[in-house]
DNA sequence: CGGTGCGTTGACACTCCTCAACCAGGGTGG
DNA sequence: CCACCCTGGTTGAGGAGTGTCAACGCACCG
């Protein structure tokens, strides 16, 4: 969501439906225009571990992350932690932050940082150029975006397959960005770190990793991973969704067949 | 994030920080307006089982529900599925889809629905009105907020501690529509899509199901939920994030400490 | 009636967690 | 300069939580 907003500040009403093409352009040029902001901003340094939000408040800025990794976590009274979201040097971080009063999860600076940081009126400066606030906002909805496939694979795949999913998210996402070179990149995240994130144990981590490196597949060593096969490493992370109706037959035990629910409707549709 | 936005659409650039109440009025009279909008459109129905919007497309339109349950999930090729988001009664749905092309998530209705649906013109009309565009990104914010939650809970707690959190969530969504009269409400899923939402087999929902309902927490019978004993349901699901300071000791092989990261920092912060 | 969707239950297997020990590297203080 | 500690990583043994397979019952529907 969150695109259309953009496109109706303009003022114009209809613009019914934009092709493609033309808003990415207009992403584009709102990205230049966050750049040019940002530009102006002398960078900020953050030592590690620190908590840039916290429930304790301190959540009226949004910073852009120039250097470093910084994540968002949920702890419970347990002391388990579930980190929910991990942010790349050019992410733009508390962006969630800026809603809902301001009760949302920590975020905690995984490595030092560089960071810049806008407050409240910067950021409606921003939010009143339309195509500053398209660009805005769908920098944000890829953010959702990734934080819905996060949890349909907690939900549904095993731990190799999440371990790939996050090694190729992470490639990719760097790639974008030109920080990475050949096939490996630098990963600040410690094994506890990478559990809290994927629902494994410290140990387990390690007994997967080792497992994939056993397989050639991908190795993890020293904060550094070393991609060795990409192809195998994406096909165990496949995301991939049904073209459903490409599925000719479901799994055994098939699921969504026509329901049988006359009942059940009668029981909620009042 | 999301809300500023909206308060910048006033045309003013200040405004530097909103007293909440004052937000909660201006969302409230965004609702109205939106509800004034959808008031006027007469309510389709649509069959248990329809997909809404799929990897086919199909996704110009938003609906609000007016009655039926519906769900947001991913599929994967093995036939195996992940239900990221259950919309209830009231819930406006697509609203995500209206972004990043359209290549969203299937969606799919649960029972027979009533739904109206607006198009991207009328869609485009609301978002043009500052009250009503707060009031839609501000519904979308805390759906966001719900998946962050549901991928922290799948990540961290177990099969016991995520149902009772589901079926509170539910609970406390259906009161503030006065769908709930009682302590008992109405769950038309089936224990296999409770068991895509939560990560868990219809098997071990059904299992886990039957011990909350001997311990005289909560029971579920024929879609019908009961609460029993709302104060340990709520204990259960206890979703309670950590004042952090309020904690002081980790759980032991304590989490967090001051890290030795020289070598990480220099590794990342180029 | 048979068929089908959904729920229930049991036996068993496997993934993943817990506990625990140990190692390696990098600070730090004597 | 060298013990020492602390953090992060590695590995093993055993166990708890979930998944798998399979059978059966109960409603609903044609």
């Amino acid at each position: 969501m969150i695109q259309k907003p953009a496109l109706r500040l303009e003022g114009a009403v209809a613009t019914p439906s934009v092709p493609p093409a033309k808003f990415d352009e207009r992403i584009g040029h709102g990205q230049r225009i966050i750049d040019a902001a940002f530009g102006k901003l002398s960078p900020r340094r953050i030592p590690a571990g620190t908590r840039l939000f916290g429930s304790d408040g301190g959540g009226d800025l949004v910073y852009r992350l120039s250097g470093g990794w910084a994540c968002r976590a949920v702890d419970w009274l347990d002391g388990r932690r579930a980190i929910v979201e991990i942010y790349l040097p050019g992410d733009m971080v508390g962006l969630e932050a800026a809603v809902l009063g301001r009760p949302v999860d920590e975020i905690i600076a995984v490595t030092a940082l560089a960071v810049q940081a806008i407050d409240a009126q910067m950021l409606a400066e921003l939010m009143a150029q339309p195509p500053a606030a398209a660009a805005i906002l769908w920098l944000r909805a890829g953010q959702q975006r990734r934080v819905d496939r996060l949890a349909a694979a907690l939900a549904r795949r095993d731990a190799h397959e999440r371990l790939a999913l996050m090694l190729v998210d992470l490639y990719d996402r760097l790639c974008e960005r030109g920080l990475v070179t050949g096939s490996s990149y630098p990963l600040p995240l410690t094994q506890q770190q990478i559990g809290d994130h994927l629902g494994l144990t410290l140990v387990h981590v390690n007994r997967v990793l080792r497992s994939l490196r056993e397989k050639e597949i991908v190795s993890v060593d020293r904060h550094v991973v070393t991609i060795r096969d990409l192809d195998r490493l994406r096909q165990l992370a496949a995301s991939a969704r049904t073209a459903r109706g490409f599925l000719t037959e479901r799994s055994p035990g098939s699921r969504e067949p026509r329901p049988n629910r006359a009942g059940l409707d009668a029981l909620i549709l009042s």
